[in-house]
DNA sequence: ATCCACTGTCATTTG
DNA sequence: GACAAATGACAGTGG
């Protein structure tokens, strides 16, 4: 396994450049705000696509999933403690990152605990003398959930009071004599029996048949804590892990869970179904979330393109009134060379009769509007083929 | 009553 | 082929 909780950490810092963020960088700057560079000083197109600034960082790293999942419902992590939770509830946003890391760390302990061989007979072993009476109820054929060892604490490194990692179930109550559990939906006296589980809510049953699957709304799941489907059905089935461990734990270790703990087909079949349910969850939530960020950058492409079209036509226009400049000059130019040239009897040329002609290679001759260049401006070498044609 | 945005879920596709 | 992630579609909910 080597679950580590360093890795973890470092795989959720990656997590959080990913995929969107690399998409942003990637995707956004728009070419066509980016003029000629000469051109710049003058060209300002504020596309929004193209700042890649702190903030645009920050809005990625808060659209990062798992933060978010954990910003937005850090009680939610596990079914058990769920009033300390809500006393939490104006923490620090700082906590929630710490909280991250005891729940990294609780994996990790998991796998040093799994590592090391851990199995129910042997924790019977270790502590069946422990002095209390109590039954460590390994049995794997219960529909209870089968075997529990009494005292994860020992079984677990020693910081593990916090029983992150495990729901509340009775083989904790028996150490931890806490009977404070948050269970909105039932009684806490009566837990809920598998048959009055919420109707699943499956395409044959609540798209055709108009059978409302759940007897509360997903916003009220997400902001009061209350138990969702999945955990009041694992509630119901005594899962002794919360429905965030089994979602987040790597594919190995999940593996390894389920190995390593004897539980039920109903348990089994639950679990993955959680585990199934959770991720598809947040991959759902990172597909709109990459569709909104798809569309927003089609807006802004579309923002720097209509920039882009209209700083050409601006260019154009200047281009255009430079060339007309230049053609004006170019004509004064023009007059006042031709007014200078003289012919043979010391005469001005007859602008109707004599044009300026300016060859490939650049050197300017005297025409006739009837014939090709006669005479060489002054200064220039012309053949002799040339002069004889001026006579 | 109706509309709309949001969300969880399932089925299916994609990698 | 198995698997997980991505995605489209649907349905329930609250504002």
């Amino acid at each position: 396994m080597g679950l580590n909780a360093e890795d973890n950490l470092s795989a959720f810092n990656m997590n959080l450049l990913m995929p969107d963020l690399v998409d942003t960088v990637e995707s956004s700057p728009c070419v066509h705000c980016v003029p000629h560079p000469e051109h710049l000083a003058g060209f300002d197109v504020n596309c929004h696509s193209c700042d890649i600034t702190p903030s645009s960082f920050a809005t990625s790293l808060e659209g990062n999933d798992m933060t978010q999942e954990f910003q937005t419902s850090p009680s939610s992590l596990f079914l058990v403690d769920k009033e300390e939770d809500f006393e939490d509830e104006d923490d620090h946003p700082l906590d929630d990152l710490l909280d991250d890391v005891a729940m990294l760390d609780d994996i990790r302990l998991l796998d040093l605990a799994l590592d090391e061989g851990f199995s129910p007979e042997m924790a019977d072993e270790a502590y069946s003398d422990s002095g209390l009476s109590l039954d460590f109820s390994h049995n794997s054929s219960s529909s209870l959930g089968g075997w529990y060892p009494k005292d994860v604490k020992k079984v677990f490194p020693a910081n593990y009071e916090d029983r992150k990692l495990f729901n509340d179930f009775s083989w904790q109550e028996d150490i931890d004599h806490d009977h404070t559990y948050n269970q909105p939906w039932f009684s806490a006296s009566s837990p809920p029996s598998v048959g009055k589980m919420p109707t699943k809510h499956t395409k044959s049953s609540s798209r055709h048949g108009n059978v409302r699957p759940y007897p509360y709304s997903y916003r009220q799941i997400s902001k009061t804590d209350a138990f969702s489907r999945d955990e009041w059905h694992a509630q119901a089935l005594k899962i002794p892990f919360s429905n965030e461990l089994i979602v987040n734990l790597p594919v190995e270790d999940f593996n390894d869970l389920l190995t390593n703990f004897q539980l039920n087909e109903d348990q089994l079949t639950l679990i993955r179904d959680i585990r199934r349910r959770g991720k598809n969850k947040i991959a759902a939530q990172n597909c709109r979330k990459r569709k909104l960020d798809v569309l927003q950058g089609l807006e802004d492409e579309v923002s720097c393109l209509r920039r882009h079209r209209l700083w050409l036509l601006q260019e154009k226009q200047e281009a255009r009134k430079k060339l007309q400049e230049m053609k004006r000059q170019l004509d004064v130019l023009y007059q006042e060379v031709f007014s200078r040239l003289r012919d043979e009897n010391g005469r001005p040329l007859d602008t109707t009769e004599y044009l300026l002609q300016v060859g490939s290679s650049g050197n300017i001759t005297v025409a006739s509007h009837q014939q090709d260049a006669l005479l060489p401006m002054r200064g220039q070498k012309n053949s002799k083929k040339q002069r004889g044609k001026k006579k």
